[in-house]
DNA sequence: TCTGGGGTCCTAGGACCC
DNA sequence: TCTGGGGTCCTAGGACCC
């Protein structure tokens, strides 16, 4: 039995939405630098990996995948390195083992972030409506513009072009879900428009891993279920959905399937939590190595407390996480009665949630986040303060 | 094949309040 | 007394995304 699709959704007006992802960009950006390596596997990742260097006569010395040792994963790679099978979050010790000649690079985030503002800036320019989701990829709202769709995207990847000297690929659509999916159909370089009659021949017969929000875990669950392609879940008894997925997500899995999804193009959001973490080099233990610890916990803190301040947040919830060896992953949180952005306070707050933590057994990872963030200046008032081991409430509401 | 770092959102239980 | 119904906040964990 198939699915069939449902009267189409009726809106006040059809919106046009454009998911534009640049074509794997840090790589791509990499090549703007040293050009002698285009169309060859390159691989941009790893912790400790040092920089191309230039000889007297000119030519570079590079890295190569065959000779890194230590920790570390794939951050993107190349379209030839993709041919050998390396890709995103692969752990390099494998990537080296598929390709041993490929050229390593260290990253290089202000290259990237540089390139990121110029390409949304060229973007901005034509069509200003538009939804950050990331270094690399954006959501533009087109739906307000008079120019026929075609023509409109391909001047945006003109301009694009002409501003970094990069790539991407659009998809058009009548929402984000769509339009994020169909970017990727013909990447790279693509340009892909749907409309609501291609969703049962471009999209349903695409694994329903495709859909963004649709991770490994819930993947693997209708894989088991015998539901592999959207066409599958589209044609799914919602009772099976409900029982195996919970009702939230067996509704929303139902929409997603339709080729619903009537989420708006999100300009601006102000940023809910700053968090910085480290993996080190080996494995530390709590008792044996604690002044490296000591060190580590309180740069994170420092870190953590010079991004709200440049970002002009103060904090209320501190928190930590810790990997351990096994990949099993414990966080502790603290809320204080007050804002702060200062490293001291972060520190001690995280120094109390720390003390919460067994550390009987080494960990691979520590991390310190901040979470219920206020603009400096403007935080709420009238929060519980606790005062003397008593709780009082700022603003007098007592009845 | 020993697997990064920075985020968002959701769930669920318990505390606490009215 | 053995039984309420909301609502919010706090905490821990987990899925997912780029």
């Amino acid at each position: 039995m198939s699915a069939s699709l449902p009267p189409p959704v009726e809106s006040p007006r059809a919106r046009r939405i454009a998911h534009l992802d640049m074509d794997a960009f840090y790589a791509s950006v990499e090549l703007l630098r040293y050009p002698e390596l285009r169309g060859q596997p390159v691989v941009i990742g790893g912790m400790s990996v040092h920089a191309p260097v230039t000889q007297e006569d000119g030519s570079r010395q590079y890295a190569r995948l065959r000779d890194y040792v230590g920790r570390g994963v794939v951050t993107t790679s190349t379209y030839e390195a993709r041919a050998l099978g390396v890709f995103s979050a692969m752990g390099i010790m494998k990537a080296a083992k598929l390709a041993p000649d490929a050229i390593l690079l260290p990253v290089d985030f202000d290259a990237y972030r540089h390139y990121s503002r110029l390409f949304k800036q060229a973007v901005a320019d034509i069509a200003p409506h538009i939804e950050n989701r990331g270094i690399d990829e954006i959501y533009i709202d087109l739906s307000e513009h008079a120019e026929e769709t075609l023509a409109l995207a391909t001047r945006i990847k003109t301009a694009v072009q002409q501003a970094t000297g990069l790539s991407c690929s659009i998809g058009i659509a009548p929402n984000k879900l769509l339009a994020k999916i169909c970017s990727d159909l013909e990447k790279p370089n693509g340009l892909t428009i749907l409309t609501q009659a291609d969703i049962v021949t471009r999209i349903w017969p695409l694994p329903a891993r495709k859909i963004n929000g649709i991770g490994p875990r819930a993947a693997e669950k209708l894989t088991a279920l015998g539901l592999n392609t959207i066409e599958e879940l589209a044609a799914a008894d919602a009772a099976v959905l409900h029982e195996h997925f919970g009702r939230s997500y067996a509704d929303w899995l139902g929409r997603v399937a339709q080729g619903i999804d009537e989420r708006p193009v999100v300009t601006y959001s102000e940023p809910k939590s700053v968090s910085r973490e480290t993996t080190f080099e080996s494995n530390l233990h709590a008792k044996r190595d604690r002044e490296a610890l000591s060190g580590i916990f309180t740069r994170l803190c420092e870190r953590v407390a010079g991004d709200l301040q440049r970002k002009g947040f103060v904090g209320r919830t501190v928190g930590i996480k810790l990997r351990f060896t096994d990949f099993r992953i414990v966080t502790r949180d603290l809320t204080l009665p007050t804002y702060t952005d200062d490293a001291v306070a972060i520190r001690q707050a995280a120094g109390e949630c720390l003390k919460r933590i067994p550390l009987d057994q080494p960990f691979r990872l520590l991390g310190v986040r901040i979470g219920t963030l206020a603009k400096k200046g403007a935080e709420p008032v009238g929060g519980p303060v606790v005062m003397q081991g008593e709780l009082f409430r700022e603003s007098a509401d007592s009845k």
